[in-house]
DNA sequence: TTAATCTGTAATGTTTAGTATTACAGTGCG
DNA sequence: CGCACTGTAATACTAAACATTACAGATTAA
């Protein structure tokens, strides 16, 4: 699985634990283990899609825009992995049956195999998501 | 996803074709676009698991093991794939409670993820996949 | 019994994708 | 103004994917 997309779930995960200052790409990606500029790449995607908002200057940073409950991780997944499941075929011998034909079969499966994934993963909420961080196991 | 798993369910597929005589991995990789070693990597791990035959020596080559029914994508997956879709995650600060928690949480959603799509993909034979790429469109 | 054709696999080289790093412009606060 | 941030492009580095080479072992046919 895409690393942008659990960074941007370990990012929106940091600041739904942070609901009231604004957190630093800094410190974000201090938690993740990464360096700020990817983290900064992934929190922009996410400002671009209206998950989070974010303050420039002294004292500014990220903080997050909608209720924990209204961001699953579907969502996140189809904004940083669409199409991470489709396979990325090499190309194949149009004059053999099953090369003129495998990449379009299975493009058509995986493209199935993504949405059903999609309905397991509309089930958890960042809120969710915090819920289990919190348990600490 | 991982191509060794394309690059089987291709073998697999072109080997269902040629159900009265051995084919060569030279024949299969042609097929496919791949260099010959490559395949014979991925024909000697599906030999492995017992859903083909080999022979060796002139005239030698590859079978077709099982009926066309009895494998299915999800078979497959387990061999070549399984874990691909659990996240990479760096190693995140302990001393945050996201980042000491993070890994844990994703991973066993990940794995429920797995097991969704392993009931996805179970419903495709070869036998099936014979039939799609047959049809050309 | 030797040459040709195949599998099987290790070792090595090459390409590509992922990631980190550097650099710097723009913004806002004190 | 000077400092602390975001935003983003450009570059460098690293690791994973993939191709290639090499060669041993098996089998067949001449």
């Amino acid at each position: 699985m895409n690393s942008d997309y659990t960074l941007a779930i370990h990012s929106l995960t940091y600041l739904a634990l942070q609901p009231d200052r604004m957190s630093t790409s800094d410190a974000i990606s201090e938690s993740a283990g990464v360096h700020p500029v990817r983290i900064r790449k992934v929190l922009s995607l996410l400002k671009k899609h209206g998950f989070i908002k974010s303050k420039e200057g002294t004292g500014g940073g990220f903080l997050f825009a909608l209720d924990l409950s209204e961001v699953n991780l579907w969502d996140i997944y189809k904004i940083t992995s669409e199409g991470a499941l489709k396979p990325k075929c090499p190309e194949s011998n149009e004059q053999c049956i099953v090369g003129a034909n495998m990449q379009r079969v299975l493009c058509s499966i995986f493209l199935g195999a993504e949405v059903h994934m999609g309905e397991y993963l509309r089930d958890y909420t960042i809120k969710e998501v915090v819920e289990l961080v919190r348990e600490r196991l």
